[in-house]
DNA sequence: AAACCATACAACCGCGATTCA
DNA sequence: CTGAATCGCGGTTGTATGGTT
């Protein structure tokens, strides 16, 4: 279906526009309303296309057009109608008598999705921030090396299977911390559950918080999670960091620090400190919860704190 | 004072939906 | 019914402005 772009057309200015254009404009549309577009500017004697036209109008020279700030009232609107519409921004500026869908729509890239992103939220779902999903590929990804690399303990890559070693370490520190903000976010609920239980309970309710995104089908890998959580054999680990979730002693099983039962968190942080991190946060009544040491390498904990 | 960077917002562009001959 | 013309939306870009180094 083929289309004549109107914009493209030669000779029409583009950019911005001067008061005498404005004027031009909100004349001929005061007199004779905007009509055909199209054939506006020809009319109301202007050299630019109908779709500027209709955009300056739209946007900016509206008579009903509310200019200035926006109230926390219509910021907690917009936040409230975009949870349900999405990026919906006529549909949204419905809603807000006087508010052009571009003025919202640039409120929302320039201060309400950040506002978001610093609150913990994600901007598209409004549901605490996971990078679980994201990162799972590259987990499965390296636990396939990890794997891999166990089945050919021969190979005397030394750099190599450091490098890899500490890229897994990453990961797992990577998806500890999903943990923790998965439970950050579901705090006032409490969790009787043990480690492999937890990770599986909160990978259930990570995919339920993803309507609008496509979270792998096939969640059920715990017992490659299980293996892959299993702390390396290899004497090298000892120069890798050092991820104390597991259990030091015979079974060497991987242990979160969500021990049994978990009571309400609120405050939830994780904090770079020496040679580790400490997390702190508080229960339901506001007294320091006390967490389990996690000991990880400077470089880790900057890259992911 | 100049260069650089971040932010805000107006304007443009491409494309799907709708209208109309 | 068909396809060209037009509209409107959402994503993106460009530029002015203010702050920082």
């Amino acid at each position: 279906m083929g289309r004549s772009p109107c914009c493209d057309e030669h000779g029409l200015k583009k950019g911005p526009w001067t008061p005498e254009e404005d004027q031009k404009l909100v004349q001929y549309i005061q007199k004779h309303g905007h009509g055909s577009w199209r054939a506006l500017p020809k009319l109301a004697g202007l050299n630019r296309c109908g779709k500027s036209c209709r955009l300056r109008w739209t946007n900016y020279l509206r008579p009903d057009i509310k200019r200035g700030n926006f109230s926390p009232e219509e910021e907690q609107t917009i936040l409230n109608l975009h949870s349900i519409l999405g990026n919906k921004w006529s549909a949204i500026a419905m809603h807000l008598p006087g508010r052009t869908d571009n003025e919202i729509k640039n409120l929302w890239h320039t201060h309400l999705k950040k506002k978001l992103i610093q609150m913990g939220f994600d901007p598209m779902t409004h549901r605490p921030r996971t990078d679980f999903f994201t990162a799972l590929p590259q987990l499965l990804a390296l636990l396939q090396l990890h794997q891999l690399m166990n089945s050919h303990p021969q190979d005397d890559d030394h750099a190599a299977r450091l490098q890899v070693l500490e890229a897994i370490q990453a990961a797992k520190l990577q998806y500890f911390q999903c943990l923790i903000q998965s439970v950050s976010a579901t705090s006032n609920n409490c969790y009787n559950c043990s480690d492999l239980e937890t990770i599986s309970l909160l990978s259930s309710q990570m995919t339920s918080s993803f309507p609008s995104h496509n979270p792998p089908q096939n969640i059920d890998s715990s017992n490659q999670l299980a293996s892959f959580f299993e702390p390396p054999e290899s004497n090298d680990t000892k120069q890798c960091s050092n991820f104390s979730g597991f259990n030091q002693g015979e079974n060497n099983k991987p242990r979160t620090p969500f021990a049994s039962p978990l009571p309400p968190l609120t405050d939830v942080s994780v904090a770079n400190q020496g040679d580790g991190c400490s997390i702190t946060s508080c229960d339901g009544n506001g007294t320091p919860f006390c967490w389990p040491e996690i000991m990880l390498d400077d470089q880790f904990m900057s890259e992911f704190i």
